[in-house]
DNA sequence: ATCCGCTATAGGAAAAATTCTTTTTTTATA
DNA sequence: TATAAAAAAAGAATTTTTCCTATAGCGGAT
């Protein structure tokens, strides 16, 4: 018999740990052989350690889980780590893979899916749960050769144009008043609410304003 | 030796139900005697079963947490309900202590914190999650002051799905999202989104984000 | 100088979302 | 019990969005 896969657990929720170490264990084929609460000790333990599989949370106190995935991935770029989260939007998926993550599957999933990522990732492969893959904004394989898609490059691609409406828009007015306040059609801003929410690959102009809050581009 | 606490389980995650199970194994004077992954189920659970305590998450698919605490001490109005939620925001907790339930605690919370409050409220008594607590009175009064328009006043005066609207809304989510989340009709739903738009007098879900997350009830 | 591509601006038609009204059922309360 | 409020949703009217197309202007390459 193998060896069995060495998987490191961090999550900040004891209740989600314990969850999944008793999901893990009737599969003899994996081991989890640490847990981590936070991404600092993560980082840390994945030197000490180095398991074949690390799963982790995204959010989680202190430096967070992207930030853990990119340091680790830094050191090691071969590292093989799952994200393992709530979130189901697309978004997530991207920025962890972008991060370096090997593979994402979200809090919902299914046992048997839990442990069919871990050993497809043990074994050198990526893993995304399929449902989220179908919500993909028909980018499902582009992901991985563009390897790009940080909001602060797409906002810089942005056109002037198209950022001066980005901005009224996130701020939450209408296509008549930014049409109002710009001079423009009606017509030609909602034009450019359609570019722009493409090009940001959301759907909603609440999302618009979580990334200009986020870029710090706009305060709240 | 007493009769154990019976108690049921209801999170829409498996490793969370997992989680619960695993950490109370130690305790020989709690047993979990069923678990439901959706509101709808958990009404009809603990009719069936007549629980001591029944632990539920608030966020789920379908009528969700709030909904059900309702429906569930609508006929019994001594139902033991304790709330198991990631959400640490004082809203939360006011949200479903005043919905019925008799007790609060988070998914961050240490073991020891599930255990005792599920035995206070076994008892009769209640229980919030010390935490939490801490920054309650202080937020309520913090908002009052501020001149700007009262919108914690506004939110409160939403009904409870109103609310569960609303953050979805103020997440970003489109209306048909929110219906398939909610398993409601997406006429339903944007019936609900022109209503409290109305109520907070604002036009767009860009808004509604800025309000979510002024009020500390989104993180951005 | 000419051509190419990109941005800025919009119009029209079709598709989708919202608003307003109304209805039904359930629950809550005076 | 009567009455008020909340939850759910359909239909019609309306507004917005989307998609496709088109024009004009500008800066760079040929």
């Amino acid at each position: 018999m193998k060896e069995r896969i060495k998987v490191i657990l961090v999550d900040d929720h004891a209740v989600v740990r314990a969850g999944f170490r008793m999901l893990l264990s009737t599969e003899e084929t994996i081991e989890v052989i640490a847990e981590a609460e936070r991404g600092e000790a993560a980082c840390q333990l994945y030197l000490d350690k180095q398991p074949d599989v690390m799963v982790l949370d995204l959010s989680m106190p202190g430096i967070g889980g992207l930030e853990s995935i990119r340091r680790i991935c830094n050191r090691d770029s071969k590292a093989k780590i799952l994200v393992f989260s709530v979130h189901d939007e697309w978004v997530y998926v991207e920025r962890a893979m972008n991060a370096g993550a090997k593979g994402y599957i979200t809090k919902h999933a299914h046992p048997d899916i839990l442990i069919a990522a871990i050993q497809k990732i043990a074994e050198g492969g990526d893993y995304i749960e399929p449902s989220l893959i179908s919500d993909s904004p028909a980018l499902s394989s582009a992901y991985r050769e563009t390897g790009e898609t940080d909001y602060k490059s797409i906002i810089e691609s942005l056109s002037a144009r198209e950022f001066d409406v980005f901005l009224l828009l996130a701020k939450g007015l209408t296509s008549h008043k930014i049409a109002d306040e710009l001079c423009l059609g009606y017509k030609t801003v909602a034009n450019y609410g359609t570019q722009i929410r493409n090009k940001l690959k959301v759907s909603s102009t609440a999302e618009l304003a979580h990334i200009a809050i986020g870029l710090g581009v706009m305060k709240n």
